[in-house]
RNA sequence: GGAAAGAUGCCGGAGUGGUCGAACGGGACGGUCUCGAAAACCGUUAUACUCGCAAGGGUAUCGAGGGUUCGAAUCCCUCUCUUUCCGCCA
């Protein structure tokens, strides 16, 4: 949520900005500073009335110590039309309040200034390339092929049990999985971060906190007797940690790491595009999130963008990094980069992490402050990245580690899994 | 699931209709003292909205929401949560 304060003293900038992301409801900042002047027009008669009141309320108090009763019944009567009145000015104002809210959850985040323009994934801007693509003979294998040879995971068995996109993963599938969890946390531990183990069912006021609500709705699975939701995400419930929080500048940055599965319900496309794991409803990841200084939130993302291409070295993967462009970013990012690995047999790059500055657009939704050297109270930065998302690792690590005597574990794998070839 | 008690500021804890944004204690911060520290003493110590160039005002908030009243932390209703006991249980 963009803070009102810089729509009311930026709103022709702001409109600038938000056309690189391809905003399309420009007329919502119109609108949304109309009903804001509107509100502190209310506001400030709401409080001349209650000040009134007060007043008088305090008069007959004075009034009744001093004895004189019936001087204070008249008085009394004089505050039955200022009741009237702010009971409707209250009304009116909670009305406004809640439409500029509205308004304004629908405003997405403002791009940085390096964002480039575009519409499309095409547009994206790539930062970076490396890692070998290795040269595969005609025989190799889709990691769903790979996975039925050597029985590491099923699909069509999750199918019977829950659903379809609900992988099993079975012997040295599944041993790999854990493995992969454990590398992924205990790097982020060795870069500082704290391992925490979140719920993994949110309540609405989180789910709205980090942005998913009201937005993503359809995106989560929704426990509605309880108006719970199954995180699609740790970012949900790690964020939400400081959510409603003054932080002591020293302590700043906050870094937490966390496991957690995902579930995801997004109404998938078809074919190539969710085989084997390349989307699923259930899937783990580990998530790194910091908590910053604004002053420091770019150079803690790259950073983070440092620290999940370290990973991706280590797993020996092709990988590329993407700047997005303004139309393929989500809607709470200032700034994003996506990493994607290369999928080898399916001759295709697929999206294994995202890392992202959301500046305040969290932060304010979420009221996370920090109170800063003259003691006034400032909306940290927060930012968050995946360090990594486990299904389309495997299918990558899969496909391009396969060889005609089995699969190859890279060597800083090997301590997690205890086997350095799957046959 | 059953029963009881409770929810007040950074923490502990008082306050049961009027001057209470809230006693008192602790903590933290600033100052005096000291070579420095401790102790002692003095002072400061909420958030949000809003008006104002500023100084400085106004309003709201004592778990949440509603109600009674000229006036509510204090009375009434609803909800949420916490603690303890019992039951069940990985």
């Amino acid at each position: 949520m963009l803070e009102i304060a810089v729509l009311r003293t930026n709103a022709e900038s702001v409109k600038q900005r938000l056309a690189v992301k391809n905003f399309k409801e420009m007329n919502l900042v119109d609108e949304v500073l109309a009903v804001d002047e509107n509100r502190r027009n209310i506001q400030k008669q709401l409080d001349d009335n209650l000040a009134r009141q007060n007043a008088i309320a305090k008069e007959i108090g004075d009034l009744f110590k001093q004895g004189k009763k019936d001087e204070a019944e008249q008085r009394k009567q004089e505050t039955a039309l200022l009741k009237e009145d702010s009971k409707n000015l209250e009304a009116e104002l909670s009305k406004l309040e809640y439409e500029q809210r509205d308004i304004l959850v629908r405003i997405p985040n403002l791009p940085s200034a390096s964002v480039p323009k575009g519409n499309s994934p095409e547009e994206n801007e790539v930062v970076k390339q490396a890692g070998e693509i290795p040269a595969l003979s005609e025989s190799a294998l889709p990691h769903w092929d790979l996975a039925k040879k050597y029985d590491l995971f099923d699909l069509e068995l999750g199918v019977k049990i829950t659903g379809a996109g609900f992988p099993v993963y079975k012997g040295k599938g599944a041993k790999l999985q854990r493995a992969l969890i454990s590398f992924f946390l205990d790097n982020a531990i060795e870069a500082g971060y704290t391992e925490v183990i979140p719920p993994h069912i949110v309540n609405e006021d989180s789910a709205f906190g980090t942005g998913q609500l009201p937005d993503k709705e359809g995106q989560m699975y929704h426990i509605g007797l309880d108006k719970f939701y199954m995180i699609p995400t740790a970012e949900v419930p790690v964020t939400n940690i400081v959510r409603d929080e003054i932080l002591d500048e020293k302590k700043l940055p906050l870094k937490f790491a966390a496991y957690s599965p995902c579930f995801r319900r997004e109404a998938g496309s078809y074919g190539k595009d969710v085989r084997g794991l390349n989307r699923v409803h259930q899937f783990d990841k580990v998530e790194i999130v910091q908590v910053v200084h604004p002053d420091r939130s770019y150079s803690v993302l790259e950073e983070m963008a440092a620290h999940v291409e370290g990973l991706l070295k280590k797993l020996e993967l092709p990988y590329r990094i993407l700047r997005l462009c303004g139309g393929d970013m989500s809607f709470a990012s200032a700034l994003t980069y996506d990493f994607e690995v290369y999928s080898t047999a399916q001759k295709r790059w697929l999206e294994v992490s995202s890392v992202s500055n959301f500046e305040t657009f969290q932060s304010n939704r979420m009221k996370v402050r920090f109170r800063d050297e003259n003691k006034k109270t400032r909306l940290v930065h927060t930012l968050n990245g995946s360090a990594l998302a486990l299904p389309r690792i495997v299918a990558s690590l899969l496909e391009n580690h396969q060889t005609e005597n089995g699969i190859r574990i890279p060597a800083a794998l090997k301590p997690y899994t205890g086997f350095d070839f799957i046959v």
